[in-house]
DNA sequence: ATCATATTATGATATTTATCATAAGTAATT
DNA sequence: AATTACTTATGATAAATATCATAATATGAT
């Protein structure tokens, strides 16, 4: 046995059905050789748009940030990824450099894979093709989607969406710790920083929500999920 | 000789560079007899959200835009596009039904081919997945791109920017006819009908283009350019 | 040809949202 | 402990954008 690589446990990661449900044992274990994998506390930049993409990376835990510079002072927050949600495809496929630039919001694990055995697969197994194909799509209608939740609701609906959105989708509770700053919040559903934190004071004043510091609880989740409705 | 279908031309189809490169000549002969081609007139509805999808499709010349039904008033347009831009790849991989409507713009011709024939390609032919993968990575960064560019700029600048899209991209000539209502400009680039009349009788009014009913001239590119710059 | 409907157009006004100014609280650095 | 920079907070004001009203023109249907 080759002890130069660390003991593989690809066969039991939990992501394992996200791409590798169509893969045989000996190509895992072609993965498991050549991944490699790295911890980012809180606040680290993965990538950055302009890098040369080098591997195929995937998301093991913790939540993410991607997106692009606007300018010296704003970025644009494409979208907020926790593990399922993220893999660096966007450019991997298209094109040599990254175009966006992702950060972690959380500890985060990053795993990444040799390119050339993902291409590689890709040639070989077809099934594994066909799941990356079914990934990507998954991708684009998200990022429609999300696209479009934002840009028609007025301010109120969009701090509302994303307070749902957080509750529901990231940490599945009705209280709990904002990933961002109120900055960031606006990167993400194109507010100013002053009307994302005057909204949220609105809110915290009409006892929709309680707010201490980062940390928010919504306690008028009917009432929150009208504005986001209907603004 | 079979003559139950119509001359194959697929091996001389301009559109053959966009994902059938690494296609074999006796695959080439299968998308050939299984394709099917349907020419629609401007106006005409090509697929319709919520439609089961039964065929891989592509448009093979003419104009189409693809949107939601936001409600009965209004939609959303999500793109704008030519041969090489549409593929209806969007859903294909990932959805049993159209999540998007597509309509024509201009007259349009659009080629349909057997999904299991595309499936059972990408599973034999990994050259094929890995171009299929390259046109939606791309399209998910087109798509991105596309949709910062609209919601970073203020309204003239809009404006400017879908001007010299159609311009640039589409016409590729400074005089051209709007393939679009200004309600449907206003629904892809996020304004008010209202607001995108205003705006083009400003410039009109500025010297920066001339208008004769959907007619377009750009007469001052420069100052478009500008406007499409720093709003 | 006529009627109904949608599109283009413009002005007045209301609403929404951004900007500017100021300040207090937090976090990081020296 | 002091300094600096960043975040959160709030109010006043300005600017951007939407809404409402009205009309002329164009388009499609009968």
């Amino acid at each position: 046995m080759n002890n130069e690589h660390p003991p593989c446990d690809c066969r039991d990661c939990k992501l394992k059905p996200l791409f590798f449900d169509n893969v045989e044992n000996n190509e895992i274990r072609d993965i498991c050789n050549s991944k490699r994998e790295e911890s980012f506390p809180r606040g680290e930049l993965v990538c950055e748009e302009g890098d040369k993409i080098r591997e195929f990376m995937y998301l093991k835990n913790g939540l993410v940030k991607i997106f692009k510079k606007l300018d010296n002072k704003r970025d644009q927050i494409i979208k907020i990824a926790r593990p399922f949600d993220f893999v660096s495809m966007l450019s991997v496929f298209s094109d040599t450099h990254y175009k966006y630039s992702v950060s972690t919001l959380e500890d985060s694990t990053v795993c990444y894979i040799d390119l050339n055995v993902i291409m590689n697969m890709v040639t070989t197994n077809g099934r594994f093709a066909l799941d990356l194909l079914r990934i990507m799509s998954k991708n684009s209608d998200d990022l429609i989607n999300t696209n479009i939740n934002i840009s028609k609701r007025n301010l109120k609906g969009r701090i509302a969406y994303v307070l749902i959105y957080l509750s529901d989708c990231i940490y599945k509770n009705n209280i709990f710790e904002l990933p961002v700053s109120r900055k960031e919040i606006g990167e993400f559903i194109d507010m100013t920083t002053e009307n994302v934190i005057r909204t949220l004071s609105e809110f915290r004043k009409d006892n929709i929500i309680k707010i201490n510091g980062k940390i928010i609880e919504i306690i008028d989740l009917s009432r929150l999920m009208q504005i986001c409705e209907f603004g």
